[in-house]
DNA sequence: GTCTATACGCTGATAGAC
DNA sequence: GTCTATCAGCGTATAGAC
């Protein structure tokens, strides 16, 4: 009794009003953490009611869960050599544009318990991978700390916004850490 | 009237409870940041009402600028190699026991815009030092990175608790770390 | 499916009793 | 100086009208 193929409006603006929350929600995570991002801000946002969004993702944890949930970009494996330069384009791609899922989950990390939980999970099979390709017994420290600086400078240069660290290319900031990752996925030689 | 020298006990008293709360302070602020931590559950922690805090520190915001202020330890000028070397010792300190000071600072600067701007025109001193100590065109951006890596260590090790990176000793960090300080102080050979 | 009205808790802050 | 009582505001979440 349904128009058969008019138009597909039900599911379609569904999905299409959830698409628009969590674009929303991303993106108010990503400036204001957890805590200070409120259902009435992204519902506002995204141009529909608080109500609403609490119908389509049942709570805020679950909306900040869907909104932060991230396909984690494969880096591929290879000699330490390569990897060490493959975490260098990463970082160079998370360097470049406005990176709010990343910072939503970052600055959200710090604050939420949950959040840390959820995204040490995340991240641990991009850890391990990163562990396998360094040759040292010490592999999964070297690992965790490549890590830490990744998130290190992302952070300062978008959440603390040190000016040197702001205004500096991709590139240049790159160039500077390619010595550092070098040294943490090799061994000496000794 | 009043007894000569018996008991200082007024004056003294109030202090005592002062630095009973910042203690506190301190504490609740590192482990929940500035937006989860409430004024009623540090006044609870130091054995106070939460009217005193109030009436002793006027407000939320002024309670946790006087909490996290902090004497910021110099690091002695020199070499580049030097400053280097001082760099890593001081992180040594920062990850040897309970770093509750660094952590309330981190975790809040994350979360609070005002924290932020405090925290940035508090290290700017410390991170020109560093800058002047490194003779490259680009010192402050290496200073900056420095300061990005020093940080990102902490952060992941007390904040997001990566286990490889929580279980490490200082030692084994710092001399994982050496290699990128040194090559961040440091012009290339070339 | 969408929005309005509202319940209920917890926050920072104030005024005033002891 | 210290604490109790209370205010006003905002948060999530729910129930129900269109």
């Amino acid at each position: 009794m349904t128009e058969p193929s008019a138009r597909p409006t039900r599911a379609q603006q569904r999905r299409q009003s959830e698409a628009r929350i969590l674009t929303a929600a991303r993106e108010i995570f990503a400036e204001l953490g957890y805590d200070r991002t409120t259902i009435r801000a992204v519902a506002s946002a995204a141009g529909v009611d608080a109500g609403l969004v609490m119908h389509y993702f049942g709570s805020k944890d679950l909306l900040f869960a869907r909104a932060v949930e991230v396909p984690a970009d494969e880096l591929p494996a290879g000699t330490s050599g390569e990897v060490a330069e493959a975490l260098l384009t990463s970082l160079g791609r998370r360097l470049t544009g406005e990176p709010t899922a990343s910072l939503a989950v970052l600055r959200s990390v710090l604050t939420n318990a949950d959040a840390a939980d959820r995204y040490r999970a995340a991240a641990e099979p991009q850890l391990n991978q990163l562990t396998e390709a360094i040759p040292t017994p010490d592999a999964d420290l070297r690992a965790s700390l490549l890590s830490a600086i990744v998130h290190g400078v992302i952070a300062e240069r978008y959440l603390l916004r040190l000016t040197h660290l702001a205004d500096a290319s991709p590139e240049q900031i790159i160039d500077l850490l390619r010595p550092c990752f070098q040294s943490l996925t090799t061994p000496p030689p000794e």
